[in-house]
DNA sequence: GATACATTACTGACCGGTCAGTTATTTAAT
DNA sequence: ATTAAATAACTGACCGGTCAGTAATGTATC
């Protein structure tokens, strides 16, 4: 891996999302006030000296983690919402399908786990992840469910009182991933938890019968 | 409150509870990891060394907290559960409502958030909540689900596969209260909350219409 | 009930270790 | 030779845990 002639290289470029690959690896495994600059940069092959000609802070450098990881998934997201055909219940189910491949299964979907566990701390982040992120997704999925409504799939009811309730076994599920999964404590397989999770939230939004 | 003759006094029964209210207060506003072994003594009126005097570590202090504060509820709700009449939607109905006047507006429902936030870094605090707390409270949840399909009142499915997703957005709004409900960001009433999650549950989980 | 002696709850300064951020210096590249 | 990228040594603040000493309390003796 050394390049025995040079001790190091010039790579002004690939630098940045070096460091941000890096601080993501370890912002998800130990936090975000547990993770030592130190280490990003080494795990990044440079110095912590380093890491500073590229982002002013710890929080200017988690904030770029976010804006690289998180906003390219909201995007995707509207313009799924946007633009697919099918009945709500379909849309519904690409959604948290999709969701899960995209953040169950991928080092980014620890940032959420993070956020909960240390917004209290660093109200600076929250802000900015509050506006960034959460107004947006909020946003997207009421969308999705006032299809349903408008198209008589869905029962009536106020999108924007159950954005939340209805998220939240998904939010949860990912947030237990990144904190207890470890710890020995039996838990449904994925597909299952999917699967009845989809059925339930179904059961409760859909019209009744007539 | 200090006696101007005295500069401190001699209060060995009072000092552990004095203790663990003052480390529950600061655990719940500043996470594990961040609060301050100086503070916490502060804030019950000794001095550091005093906390060494009555627990062996910052480690077992936090487990006097959780023993002190969340085991006596998890037998309330289990004598709850054992001995409550009436169908199991009223049952699972006063679950909801007592454990959110039980947890939702009290400082020992911070605790929830502080173990999701930090389980991963602190692994022995992990399994002693997973032993004492989640193990007994997904059998007594799990237990009332069973009772509703064992009346005929609830469709057929197993109460094991869907205890985490039912009790997700509990959990979900309880990690909101203690971490970004600062941050400026619209969330729906908590009267409002509840009473739509168990609408929708309660229709998700009831036997189909014949 | 006053005094001396014994006990122990409590204090607060201290230590080893840690870490975000800075700066003087070295080295690759042109 | 000059410049900019990168390093590594350094700073100052912080914190969990320790311990020698102190002051409040209990008790024996008169």
């Amino acid at each position: 891996m050394v390049c025995p002639v040079t001790r190091w290289r010039r790579r002004k470029e690939a630098r940045p999302q070096e460091l941000t690959d890096a601080a993501l690896a370890l912002f998800v495994e130990k936090g975000y006030a547990a993770t030592r600059l130190d280490e990003i940069a080494a795990q990044a092959g440079v110095s912590k000296g380093t890491l500073y000609l590229y982002f002013s802070s710890k929080e200017e450098l988690f904030k770029a983690v976010v804006r690289e990881g998180l906003l390219p998934l909201l995007a995707e997201g509207e313009t799924l919402v946007a633009n697919a055909p099918g009945p709500a219940s379909e849309l519904f189910r690409t959604i948290v399908v999709r969701w899960w491949e995209v953040v169950g299964d991928n080092p980014i979907g620890g940032i959420f786990k993070l956020i909960f566990a240390e917004a209290r701390n660093f109200p600076e982040i929250s802000r900015f992840y509050a506006e960034e992120v959460i107004d947006r997704g909020k946003r997207l999925l009421a969308a999705a469910l006032q299809r349903g409504i408008d198209s008589g799939e869905f029962r009536p009811f106020n999108p924007d009182d159950l954005v939340h309730i209805v998220f939240s076994p998904l939010m949860m599920r990912l947030i237990w991933k990144h904190s207890l999964d470890c710890c020995g404590v039996h838990t449904v397989p994925t597909d299952v938890y999917l699967r009845e999770y989809i059925d339930l939230t179904l059961r409760g939004l859909r019209r009744d019968a007539a």
